[in-house]
DNA sequence: GGAAGTAGGCACCTGAAGGTGCGTAACGCC
DNA sequence: GGCGTTACGCACCTTCAGGTGCCTACTTCC
């Protein structure tokens, strides 16, 4: 019955590894910002919104409208644009204001706490434009290597 | 033949933008650390291994075994495992070093440039740890607001 | 009077990430 | 002589994030 013992206890270690993880805030964090989405939005509501996001010039935080963000962010369809930017009203990162115009307007803000996270996403921005070139070439003789 | 014009220049709009994140290093390095166990493994070698992976003791990046890892991280299949390191091998994040003793053991050890991605995502963790609860709890009250 | 903009909702579909299970080959322990 | 460890490789299977397409009502422009 009691199968082998030693793999009764892995399994029970990973059963407390699984808990761990899902209680832990970091893992949180990434699965919120690895949506492909999300921090492009941020930083499009962090730019001017006049050329390239990427260009994270931190000015103001302006508001922007649903068919702005959707121009901005070229590549977005209009379901997952949508989908996150609820997704971020409800972590209270960004505000949704409706204009009640003939055709209702809707705008989106980047709250305090949205800026905040911003901040830490400019972190990896940086980290990435002065290191990625490096793991690029890293991974292009790893592979020469191989093959 | 030209349907519409208008959607045809946000087809186009849209490969351009798609062109452009395929270029963008920041795009690059976060499907990179999106990845499930990269975090971990890289938070794993910077820990001293004694206890709870978390507890990120930025103490001398020790070298690692293949099972040290896998104990570890409890969660992670060996397939996974074996997966993640082979990949940040690849970028030059960690280095490999396998000792021909009688039953093979391998090393895994941290390089420079994985020790300096590790700082920024130390960076994520704190923002992680000082802010998610606010998040949860915005989260909690827009379902309460909903429901 | 068709095209375009306003902000989405709903349903279906696919690709890829990640998990599970099995095998190895040589050795140690009890 | 069967269980355990060492560091994987291979094949199958499930799940789901994300994409596509079609729908709304109302208005304005050309």
């Amino acid at each position: 019955m009691t199968t082998t013992t030693a793999a009764r206890k892995r399994v029970q270690a990973k059963a407390e590894y699984d808990a761990f993880l899902a209680q832990c805030p970091s893992r949180k964090l990434l699965d919120r910002i690895a949506d492909k989405w999300v921090t492009l939005v941020l930083a499009a509501l962090r730019s001017d919104g006049s050329h390239r996001v990427g260009a994270d010039c931190a000015g103001e935080p302006r508001p922007m409208r649903y068919s702005e963000l959707s121009r901005l962010l070229a590549g977005v369809s209009q379901k997952m644009l949508t989908q996150t930017l609820r997704s971020l009203e409800r972590d209270g990162l960004i505000t949704r204001t409706v204009v009640p115009t003939v055709p209702v307007t809707v705008t989106y803000e980047l709250t305090d706490l949205g800026v905040s996270l911003h901040e830490v996403i400019r972190g990896l921005k940086g980290w990435a434009e002065t290191h990625m070139d490096d793991v690029l070439a890293n991974r292009a003789t790893y592979d020469a290597q191989v093959a």
